[in-house]
DNA sequence: ACAAATTGTCAAGTATATATTACATTTTGT
DNA sequence: ACAAAATGTAATATATACTTGACAATTTGT
């Protein structure tokens, strides 16, 4: 399922998925096939997303 | 670095590490490695790790 | 309407999370 | 003190997270 959370924290950055991916240091594809839930990250990545975004994983990755 | 606070909730609802496993589907190493520190699991095990241990991902896996 | 930027998606490769087996060490119960 | 259970740890194997490159489709700005 989709990761809309994510999308709209990133949104809200004004972050393109490339900049997401580049300032986490992962590449473009890997953010958007997270964002699509297509898979399933590590949470060393989701914790680098969440600082970038200034969320928690509570609040983009906890259900 | 070690995740005490793993250790400390699966303790706190006397599971072993073996128990733990079984209840979330993967190896004892896995757990033991997590608990350890040696690696970096993905967020779909840590989710299924706090659901057992009625716990969020903030509460175990943020810094 | 057009161009530029962003996003979606596919294929093939690499790195690493996780499994399995096995054994040594430590902890717990009696 | 002893046995049993739990934990630490290593080697090899497999599944999958993630990369790179490339192109199509969509969105945004002028």
């Amino acid at each position: 399922m989709k990761n809309l959370r994510l999308k709209a924290a990133r949104a809200g950055k004004d972050l393109s998925q490339e900049a997401l991916a580049k300032a986490v240091g992962v590449s473009r594809q890997t953010i958007n096939a997270i964002e699509k839930g297509d898979y399933n990250p590590t949470i060393n990545l989701c914790i680098a997303i969440c600082k970038v975004l200034d969320k928690t994983l509570d609040e983009l990755f906890w259900e």
